[in-house]
DNA sequence: CCCGATTGAGAAAGCGCTTTCCATCACTCG
DNA sequence: CGAGTGATGGAAAGCGCTTTCTCAATCGGG
């Protein structure tokens, strides 16, 4: 059907063993017969058999992509510069191809999809978003990911903390500074003169959630100790969706405790937080301040603009995408933290004078 | 290194061929001799090696998604259902895989991915997006997708116009009634009392630009014969982004034609057209009515909301996984469109008193 | 109770590529 | 001037699975 190796070796007069090197580099071949195999691959418009590559090279041309949800635009733009990393402009480097996987952030989907890219022979694996801390998981996870990496297919975590996984495996972590900004944010706030701060939390045992919260709560000692516990009552847990932070806002407001500002564990989750605050009546920034995290391009279209945290997604997926193709070399310790940045908009205000509710 | 077949089947007491006939069906085995392989697939943890299936039986488990950007929401939803959808839960089936490819529209990208993943032996290909109409790419793109389907890898066209290949091939299209959609919306904005209405147009050429504008014209029309070519000089093709809605509206504010509402191609135009206008000191609705289209989730946390047309994304990604699959059988004539609906909301309203500006 | 259908399972031939392991060959060193 | 040497290219053995092609065994009917 489609053309072989073997036709190209024997339009070019040479052996399929040559046509392979040509095409795969790593052995010397002399001028003129890659001159050859190239014309004839060239003329018989050859394209490799994936499948037959990677049975023999026990390796292939796919990349694991797992994401909570692609659907999400935290995910999605993640996934996307990722994806257009991968196939670099100048058709030099053999395409690799992007197997994206929605695991909803849930431990089993993820190794579920992992032994379906293991049995893929992926080339690689990009494992994104919070990790759940549960000790079994993070065993079972880790176990995982050193048997791909020690049968050579690298292995990056992104958004997520480190693994511990035996040093010298093509393993690397790209991580934000979600604490710095959290903690950047809080102060934010509290320079405003904020000090009811409400934070509605991403759900309770996924890292992200902690680090945000913790660069929260530390913003808040470092200018009273006592805050954090002041505060305490004023945070909740809900999910990384709008509902979740529109159902959260509600609870916040029926129990009657007053905040004049609403940190939000997302920017999706902020927009529910301001639509249940705008529902309720109160004015943004005039009455509660409200504030998200990522930078997600609704920010600039909510009224007003959403005060956040810039999370570098594009360039996390960049990154990535030639850390799992082993374009660029593992950096010390295998560890690359990408900064993060406070971007004030009209979100975010002086609180109102004393007496005004809640 | 990993389990194979062979050690499966020693160990099951059975030829190779058996546990192969047991973990694909389609062949009669004895009901003892299936319990003793699936006992063994079970006790050894066997998982199939992807590439030795794909090269043996010519076809694999990926699934092709060419998007134009998965960053993009509209591409994020959809691929995002249709990857989800093609995990079924109850893992019965065995788990396809969605190799997402970002073309940006251009049609040099969509072969070229097509290429890679004929070569992958794919086991379907979705492609989604508006097409660029152009005789010769929709010739070529024709010929691929026929060479593929007749491969036996099922084709779906998501989103764009059906193409000319043999009836009798496992080709579907799912289309939006994108048409009637902005034929009602044009017709809402109508009702309200518009008559100068804007347009930003999607980029020329593409089927979802043709045909939504079409059906704003249409609209048009039928209200009145001469108001289409009246309002040809508030219409402004441009690109997909936010920025393209920015831009087109500064130049249509620049050119001075006083217009009392705008459509955009999508909803992302949409803000930008709402930026710019806010921008100009403009008030939404007030002063100008603002229209989007597809009702992307950003619609409803924009201030006013958004009123678009409703594409129902994530129903079409699933129905494209499983015409993609085989789950689903073709329906009569390879073509379902699916509904649109118009979604009114804050953003329009009756144009402002005569005298106004612009 | 024997014979042609059926049903169930094994043997073996690839699928198309990578990759040792060798065989050359043209030189160069001593 | 013969052997050592690096640069090239071929032969062939798989990689792990699917799928004919075959054959053994079981079954119902005349």
């Amino acid at each position: 059907m489609a053309v072989t190796l073997a036709e190209v070796a024997a339009h070019a007069g040479v052996s399929p063993a040559t046509v392979s090197r040509v095409l795969n580099g790593g052995y010397p071949v002399a001028g003129g017969t890659r001159t050859r195999v190239e014309q004839a691959v060239e003329e018989l418009g050859y394209v490799a058999n994936g499948p037959a590559r990677a049975l023999a090279a026990a390796t292939s041309d796919l990349v694991g992509v797992l994401v909570h949800d692609v659907a999400d635009s935290f995910f999605g733009i993640l996934a996307g510069s990722l994806q257009s990393a991968l196939a670099p402009k100048g058709h030099g480097d053999p395409r690799r191809l992007a197997v994206v996987c929605n695991t909803e952030g849930a431990p089993e989907a993820e190794l579920a999809y992992l032994t379906l890219l293991e049995g893929q022979r992926a080339g690689g694996v990009v494992l994104t978003g919070g990790a759940v801390e549960e000790p079994g998981h993070t065993t079972a996870l880790a176990a995982r990911i050193t048997r791909m990496a020690d049968a050579g297919a690298p292995v990056v975590l992104c958004g997520r903390p480190p693994l511990p996984v035996p040093a010298a495996l093509p393993v690397a972590t790209v991580m934000f500074d979600d604490r710095g900004g959290a903690f950047r944010l809080a102060e934010h706030l509290l320079s405003l003169g904020h000090r009811r701060i409400a934070y509605v939390a991403g759900p309770p045992g996924l890292s992200t959630t902690r680090v945000r919260l913790g660069g929260h709560r530390e913003a808040l000692r470092r200018h009273d100790p006592a805050l954090p516990e002041a505060c305490d009552p004023l945070t909740v847990h809900a999910g990384f969706e709008r509902s979740a932070g529109y159902d959260a806002t509600r609870e916040l407001l029926r129990r009657g405790a007053p905040f004049t500002a609403v940190a939000a564990a997302n920017d999706t989750v902020a927009t529910g937080v301001a639509a249940a605050l705008r529902e309720a009546g109160l004015r943004i920034p005039g009455d509660v301040s409200v504030a998200g995290f990522d930078d997600l391009p609704v920010c600039v279209d909510t009224a007003p603009a959403l005060t956040t945290v810039r999370v570098p997604l594009r360039e996390a997926g960049i990154l990535a995408a030639q850390l799992v193709t082993g374009r660029r070399p593992l950096p010390p310790g295998g560890i690359t933290t990408l900064p993060t940045e406070l971007m004030v908009r009209g979100s975010t205000a002086p609180p109102p004078p004393e007496g005004s509710r809640p």
